[in-house]
This record gives structure tokens, sequence and C-alpha cells, in this order.
DNA sequence: CTCTCTGCAAAGCATTTGCACATTG
DNA sequence: CAATGTGCAAATGCTTTGCAGAGAG
């Protein structure tokens, strides 16, 4: 039973665990930058029937709990990835293509951000937008 | 006419100048972290009947030219601002309120990170969620 | 058994787009 | 003038929500 695992945050929680509330989590540990779509997709695998509210409601919950990091980027659809370890993103402005990155010393630099304006309590997050390698290789557009 | 100073950047690209767009980026000029609906009401101050896809319109074409920076953080609307120095941001999860810190190191960090990863043409930005002074003041909550 | 969660379908926003006319260079 | 840009209004896409029945503890 490792979904006891995936599970057990939910179940320290004031929340219920559900069998859809467990498989949304587990379709985070298989698949990361997933959209709710795809989301709603894998988990209608092995439960159809599920609605997309539902999978919403879910991440929002699991969000507030701090099991699963949002990314939002203004236009497409919002990714969702569970949270495991602290990364930063690369970002595709061309293909959209998201990728994980460890950076050393981003956390300091946030810590003094946050302690400089009194703000407790924090997450943060690197974001680099750019041309990805392949989008650079398959294009002959100029740099602006 | 200090409205050339404005102007430039949309000048020296290949879009036309028009009354509409030298509008919003004097409404830019003016305040920070606007939203698109903002924007349209300080335009329509010097301006009525300006309609909001103009104003979407034109701020997509500002961005592509690097005149001006989105800022999206999931669910409410995104805000613009002009681009004028290199910052980051400070979001309040309880109030959404938007601060912009400066920050040494973030860009050899990501500089680092793109390279790593070949990517080219980029822009990038730290972004802090946390609770603000004053929201950590107003209120009793516990850190979660 | 009570309280919470879910599916469904409709509503809500923010943003984008097609089109005929107006404007810029 | 020819090419672009604009207003209008409708369309789109993502996300949220109200409600009545289903499920968890």
């Amino acid at each position: 039973m490792e979904a006891k695992t995936v599970d057990a945050g939910l179940l320290q929680s004031r929340y219920r665990l559900t069998r859809q509330r467990s498989a949304v989590l587990r379709a985070l540990g298989e698949g990361t930058h997933l959209s709710a779509e795809m989301i709603l997709e894998r988990v209608r695998a092995e439960m159809p029937g599920v609605s997309l509210g539902t999978i919403y409601r879910t991440l929002d919950i699991l969000r507030g709990i701090g099991l699963v990091q949002i990314f939002s980027y203004g236009g497409s659809a919002a990714r969702y990835e569970a949270v495991l370890d602290k990364h930063h993103h690369l970002l595709c402005s061309e293909c959209r293509s998201l990728t994980n990155v460890t950076a050393e010393g981003v956390e300091r630099i946030a810590r003094d951000m946050a302690a400089r304006e009194g703000f407790s309590d924090i997450d943060f997050s690197l974001t680099v937008v750019g041309r990805c390698r392949d989008c650079a290789k398959h294009s002959h557009l100029q740099s602006v």
C-alpha cells in the first residue's frame, strides 16, 4: 500500500480522504506539470465519471495543505505538480514547455527580500522565460 | 513633449504609434501593477470609447517589444507594468498586494539555469509569496 | 447518522477574435 | 492609398459555484 505515503498528508489534514482525491495525488505523483484537464484524463482512466470541478476543488485543497504547487503563467491553463523538492522553472516562450531546475542561492535571496519587507510564511520561485534549445534550433527567427 | 521618451520604443518598432497605444504607455508610466481594466479606466479618462480589446492587443505588442512586463499569478487578472529597472515581486497571499523589490544575485543564478539547459533570450523573475506585514499583524491565523 | 464531498450544469471572469470602418505612415 | 489599427460584440477557455444526492468517518 504505497498509497499511504501519498495520502498521508490528506489524512493528517482536516479533509476527508476520498477515492477522487487519492487518484489526483497519484496522478500528480506520476506526471509533473499537469493541467487540470490532464489530471482529469488520468483520473478518469481508473475512475470514469469524475468531474473537472472535483479536480479543481481537490487541487485547491492540496495546494492549501502544501502538497501541491501551482504554476500559472498568463494565458494558458495552470500547471500543477506535487511538492517534492524545491526547484525553479524554465518556461519556453515558444513551445510553452516547462522544465524544472534546482538552483543554489535562491532561497537566501528570497528570505532576504521577505525579511526586508516584513513578509512571513513565504514560498518562492524563480521563473526564467526564454527560448528552449529545440525552439532555437528549429526556428530561424531573430531575437528581438 | 516628454511623450517622445515613452513612445520611442514603439516608433522604433514595426508597429504604428497610435493615440491609444501612446495613452496605454502613459498610463503604465504613471501607475504600476495595473490590470487591463485599470489601464482601460485611465486611458478612457482622456479618451472615452477605447475598448478593452485594444488595451489587451496593445499590451501584447508592448510586451513583445519588451516595453511591458506581465505578472500573472493564478486566478486574478494579470498585472502589467512598464519595464524600467529589473526587479522582483513579493505577493501577499492574503490581500494580494504586490510589492517590487530589487535583489542582487538573481541574474547570475537565472543565467546559470538558462545556460545549463540551453535557453536563450531569457527574461527572469523571482516571486515570493507570503503574508505581508499588515496581514500578519491584523490576523491571528496560525501559519500552516 | 451527520457532515463533507461529488457530479452536473450553469455561471463567472479574463482574454481573444472576426469584421467593417477609421487611422497611420 | 495601402497597410494597420480600432470599436464592437460575440466567442473562447479556464475556473468556480449552487444544488441535490452519494459517501466518509
